[in-house]
DNA sequence: TCGAACCCTCACATCAGTGTGAAGGCAAGG
DNA sequence: CCTTGCCTTCACACTGATGTGAGGGTTCGA
């Protein structure tokens, strides 16, 4: 598939599928003609890296944990050559995204927690008044 | 307290504290001498703050949902004036959060699975070899 | 064969968050 | 009084993520 048609089904421009290829996150073939030839998984691949982007990762950190979120079943990974250094990474990567975790969902609660004290009228009007 | 010393506290240097202030997130007395004046609380407010942005929130979006984060105790705001385009706007705010949530959590556990698949030795030869 | 709609690279611009330094006022201690 | 260390504002610069446009090649249908 060709870049104009990621775009369409992921919604994200063109201009930042190139840069996500030059950030090392994207690695698409090339057909004769240079065009950027990206294969069907590249579309769930784009979600991820938007989700985390938004999320706060930088790219640097999605490219660094990427190769180990390929798909929930397939583990196709260089299970060996995995230093003890990569695993501590790894595990600080973990950390990392543990503590955005719970700031968010410590100030979703508050949020949450706020419009039901005021607002208590749900959709009918239960109490008299 | 000034700002050398909520610097100190919070770890963020004064550079951001003011910036955070210029952006509507803090809102420190002035003494006659035109020195910022924190309250104690603001240590809190700041730790807040840069989880919030840590975990990709701009400053923006903070800023909008700062008044409805004091504590987790106090509900001293304006539950009169309300206006039901704001609590939509709050609830969008939750929505999004969530999302961000899902995604570092979906993620998290990915991160974690593979890291507990590829070395199932934790500390000790519990087989031979 | 021509034009529309793709694709390419390159490069400058913008925005938010942040670093850093200049130029100067205020306070306390030797 | 003078130094030291805090504070003030102003301003320029950087980075990462993204927008936008110029200049030019490719594919395909009319």
């Amino acid at each position: 598939m060709k870049i104009g048609e990621l775009s369409r089904r992921t919604g994200v421009p063109t201009r930042l599928l190139r840069y996500y290829e030059e950030q090392g996150l994207l690695h698409p073939d090339r057909t004769d003609n240079g065009y950027r030839d990206y294969a069907e998984s590249s579309v769930q691949d784009v979600q991820q890296i938007r989700g985390l982007l938004d999320s706060g990762l930088t790219t640097e950190m999605i490219r660094t944990i990427l190769p180990y979120l390929s798909g929930p079943d397939e583990i196709l990974l260089p299970a060996e050559h995995l230093t003890p250094r990569t695993a501590a990474l790894l595990q600080g990567h973990i950390d990392r995204i543990q503590a955005r975790i719970d700031c968010l969902a410590r100030n979703r609660d508050r949020l949450s927690a706020y419009l039901a004290a005021v607002r208590p009228e749900p959709d009918a009007e239960m109490v008299d008044r």
